[in-house]
DNA sequence: CTCGATCCCTGGACGC
DNA sequence: TGCGTCCAGGGATCGA
């Protein structure tokens, strides 16, 4: 399922391949995941002006066809501000694509015959069609103005890979929920989900039902660190693909070789050889060890009858 | 604020 | 071989 890394790799993939090029017509076959999808006839005539990763989403940013030059194919993006996005009138709309579980966006001939779950085509001017391809179609497809992305990319979490110490802490420290599901929390950071969450928090030795408030400075911060570079490795080796994830070559990732939670129950603990247990933690699998990483003290179940023990813990207004 | 449940959707795993 | 059932999982939403 892509995260931040495969993400980011589909994004690197399609500004070697697709960048700069002209849409010239727009196929849509199943849109009920797509917004807007009447909107999607503005796509034809603009130009793929550039292309860049928020979190899980990519944005196809777009420049009418006959205006604006556009960065050479092949150069680096800068990272994309929250704050640059807001203002952002640079472009007057964007396609902003989410993967969901199953999505693909890819290049392809024009000569190879759409796949089943084929539900975009935009016909480039140089022959090829950019396709997105989603069987389960968890994903998301959008046409938005300059206004409407402000408007979706307001309250989006810290990018993981940009925040410092001081504002992680705030943010995990400040919270009663679990870490699993702070770290899943895409108001809380951008881009992680469930495969990257167990890696860090294996590395971290933090159990995922521990809670954000009840975490040390030190923890935070190891957990910051070990995030970041779990996230830069695995974009390195193009992501992980444990399902179908595959780049906009078509290509695997490798990073799920170097799993060392996720995925793997049952089998034993890379670091003292103890069964990785499964547990469901914030509705989601949760892969852990239960040695390495010490389940907190039960949380006081609130329960709503039972006796006079009446809270005399006045709320200060 | 935080939680769990529910829905979306299909392919893959599993049982018979 | 084929059919039925169960489940995963990101995210939105709703009620507790």
């Amino acid at each position: 399922m892509p995260e931040l890394p495969e993400v980011e790799t589909v994004v690197r993939g399609l500004q070697k391949s697709v960048l700069g090029r002209k849409i010239l017509s727009v196929w849509i076959g199943k849109s009920d995941f797509i917004d807007n999808p009447a909107e999607f006839t503005r796509l034809s005539g603009q130009k793929i002006a550039a292309i860049e990763r928020f979190g899980k989403f990519m944005l196809l940013r777009l420049a009418d066809g006959e205006a604006i030059a556009v960065a050479s194919a092949g150069s680096v993006a800068p990272a994309v501000e929250p704050a640059a996005i807001a203002n952002g009138e640079q472009y007057a709309a964007s396609l902003l694509v989410h993967l969901g579980m199953t999505g693909q966006l890819a290049p392809s001939a024009a000569e190879i015959p759409f796949d089943k779950h084929t539900h975009v085509s935009l016909t480039l001017d140089d022959g090829r069609e950019l396709r997105y391809t989603d069987p389960r179609r968890f994903g998301r497809m959008a046409y938005l103005t300059a206004e409407l992305l402000a408007r979706e990319v307001a309250g989006a979490g810290a990018d993981p890979l940009e925040v410092g110490a001081a504002e992680f802490g705030e943010r995990v420290r400040s919270r009663n929920a679990r870490i699993k599901a702070l770290l899943l929390d895409q108001t809380v950071f951008r881009g992680v989900g469930n495969i990257y969450a167990d890696e860090s928090l294996w590395r971290a030795k933090i159990h995922p039902a521990r809670v954000g408030s009840k975490l040390s400075v030190k923890e935070a911060e190891t957990l910051r660190r070990v995030l970041q570079e779990i996230l830069n490795r695995a974009i390195v080796m193009r992501g992980s693909s444990i399902s179908d994830f595959l780049d906009a070559n078509g290509e695997p990732g490798e990073y799920q070789r170097h799993h060392r939670a996720y995925g793997r129950e049952g089998k034993p603990c890379y670091r003292c050889r103890t069964p990785i247990r499964r547990v469901i933690v914030a509705g989601r699998s949760s892969y852990f060890c239960p040695k390495c990483q010490p389940a907190p003290r039960q949380r006081k179940s609130r329960r709503r009858k039972s006796n006079a023990k009446k809270p005399h813990r006045s709320r200060s207004v």
